[in-house]
DNA sequence: AAAGCATTTGTGATAATTCACAAACGTTTT
DNA sequence: AAAACGTTTGTGAATTATCACAAATGCTTT
């Protein structure tokens, strides 16, 4: 095994720049420093090809708000923060971020800052890995020396939202206090929102949007955030209705004010459920989400569902999926159904969920299907026989539109 | 506060009997001590009256199988076994044991018996309770002088058995090595069978129902216990079929021959999943009776459903009304429809429970509500009105079936 | 090419359902 | 007591679902 190289970031360097340079050098890839609100500190003057989120951030001389977003959701900036080894981060296209490693600047367990090495025409080695560290040590020193480090954390609006979406802040009085510095009233219960457009949420959109919160007056939005093209809201429902109503009329509001800009079927929107402290954000967040899935991955009626609690049964789908899964559970009607629709290229699989989905009615199902009604009457019979479902029992029927749903989502 | 008492078990009392009398003296109630198989050692000549569990103790000296089985069903005998304080029972008619106080004679972490002392004319208290336990360490220099509690511990086939139905049994290997100890073959893949009468099992059914398993040859019986009105076995199906498909013939079989002597819908069986290891059977032993619950609350076709794997959704509606109890969920509309019904005498609820159970068929379900077919259709017009149920739609039908079934199960 | 099979479509008869409407009944309200 | 209301039952017609059967299609097997 290869011995450990000597540090060859022993020293000083006169300056960051200097620094980054020599990072560079060793380890051949374009670098770049940030302080732990993600400024910009110093660049290597690398001359091979970069990309748009390096140049952006430069340019910019810090690291655009979707790019910080998008590391916060995926879950990168907490690793950094919790370890002092080097983590990989594979290329987000969305927000034009190319392969890279990244290490967090430290002073025992405060983040002075990140180094972020892009992998353009080289992959990082074990070895490289080692150095990074070793660089990481070095640039700690000289953050100490420029007393960079020693400014406090200017948290923004939007980090604070990110950390509590992706569950980042656990502590409410943290929360509190953070929302106090911002000048936010911590208003609740709350509810997040999730909007989305079928193209980016520009800067333009976003001040719309959040216009159109402020008029219709049934939410009061406190934080908000765009993550490409969905627009986040933390708000909170104001008004004598129900919250959750309010919520709904709110969504509404929105559905019609963008009418007039976008087709209905591009825009979707959901939210999640009241939550009555700040720790739940993240709860409220995943469920609005999964309130999206269901829209996405089922359609038809469930696009008019935005609220977690109208999902009813689709509520439960992925704790049923889940304890299926914990159990080896497999429906083997639907499996001998695929089985036969595959040996004998018929459609008897798709024929009983459109059934089952339109109700159990003849006529519609047969003219959604494009099939006459004998046809559709022929095929009920032969699946009764292949399968032995019995179609008179809602226990056995209900088991199997919820495994026809199951089999979309996951 | 009341001073501690001086301990009045202190010194050698000759024989166990004369520490039983002098416990019950100082007591006041009735004492019995047991070995660590539940074997009668001593018991206090107490004047007073006794229960039948007691008398059951003493005639057969030893405590009766089925009172042992019990108090390791409830978790009596682990809380004994964890700790060196008393632990109080309340009465359990089912096994004729009354009120009473257990205390675990023990060495260190090994225990070589038990002190049991009945309630029958006064509780004790917190004061008795302290004796109590000074009694046990002085009851153990007694067995360790008459070497009694060098016995190793026997384990017999029951008492193994429960300690896997009710998961006190954590360790595949402990398992392993005493089903050798006792004999029996540790075959696998097994299953938990629950046979239910509407009488006790006496011995001669339990024979009966052995040898019926024996020549059935469906299963291969490892273990087995009686526990009032239920038959518990734990066997291996044996043959080319599908373990669980044996399963099913063989309560089938079981069925028809106890149709001779009962009414069938007096006899109930289920059994719970295929395991593969040793630590699963208290997992298959509560999917066992997850069946039973869903069989006597629901009653109806689940009445033939006996395998957990053939419960289909209501397999999941404890995992669904977890959630919705973490949620704080309530389903809006069956609150109305109850309410409504509270108001005007109706019988809205029965009425859409009974459509939906019934397959939404109108002619069978109002014969079964013995109402005239418009009756119902004009209740079903109700119903939407008052709760904006749409009966169009299967993804709120399902929902509300399901919450009608969570209803009545929890 | 012919036969066999599963599938689709069409026709017509039959059964089940939904709907509109009217009358009767029982409670509660005025 | 009359009126108002919700409920139940009955009648008949319109709609829809179900069934039996025949014919046609397409595909595979022989």
């Amino acid at each position: 095994m290869k011995e450990y190289q000597t540090d060859p970031f022993k020293g000083t360097f006169g300056s960051l720049e200097n620094l980054a340079d020599k990072i560079s050098d060793v380890l051949s890839c374009p670098v770049t420093i940030e302080d732990q609100n993600h400024r910009l500190l110093a660049y290597s003057t690398h001359e091979d090809s970069t990309d748009p989120a390096r140049v952006a951030t430069i340019i910019g001389r810090r690291v655009p708000e979707k790019v910080v977003n998008s590391l916060w959701k995926d879950g990168v900036i907490p690793r950094l923060q919790e370890s002092d080894d080097p983590v990989r981060v594979s290329s987000i296209q969305k927000v034009g971020l190319g392969d890279r490693v990244a290490v967090s600047i430290r002073k025992n367990s405060e983040v002075l800052g990140y180094i972020w090495v892009l992998e353009v025409e080289k992959k990082l080695t074990a070895d490289d890995m080692h150095l990074l560290k070793l660089a990481a040590v070095s640039a700690k020193s000289q953050l100490l020396q420029m007393q960079i480090g020693t400014k406090k954390k200017e948290e923004n609006r939007q980090e604070l939202f990110w950390k509590m979406l992706t569950g980042n802040l656990p502590h409410e009085e943290r929360i509190l206090e953070k929302l106090h510095e911002l000048n936010i009233l911590p208003v609740l219960p709350a509810v997040v929102f999730i909007l989305q457009l079928q193209e980016e949420v520009t800067p333009a959109l976003e001040k719309d949007i959040l216009y159109l919160a402020a008029v219709n007056q049934k939410i009061n939005v406190l934080l908000s955030a765009a993550d490409s093209n969905q627009m986040l809201l933390l708000a909170s429902p104001v008004g004598k209705e129900q919250p959750l109503d309010l919520a709904k009329s709110f969504v509404e509001s929105f559905f019609t004010h963008m009418k007039e800009r976008f087709s209905v079927s591009e825009i979707k929107a959901a939210y999640g459920s009241l939550v009555t402290s700040f720790t739940q954000v993240e709860k409220s967040y995943k469920e609005a989400s999964s309130v999206l899935a269901v829209q996405e991955k089922l359609g038809g009626e469930t696009l008019s569902l935005t609220g977690y609690h109208e999902l009813g049964i689709y509520q439960f789908l992925d704790t049923i999926y889940e304890k299926q899964q914990r159990q080896g559970y497999q429906n083997e009607m639907l499996k001998s159904l695929q089985e036969y629709d595959r040996l004998h290229k018929t459609e008897l699989y798709h024929t009983l969920e459109t059934y089952l989905t339109m109700d159990e009615n003849l006529n519609k199902s047969s003219e959604v299907l494009h099939i006459h009604m004998n046809t559709l009457l022929y095929r009920l019979k032969r699946i009764g026989e292949i399968t032995n479902i019995d179609l008179k029992s809602p226990h056995q029927k209900i088991m199997i539109y919820l495994d026809f749903k199951i089999n979309r989502l996951f």
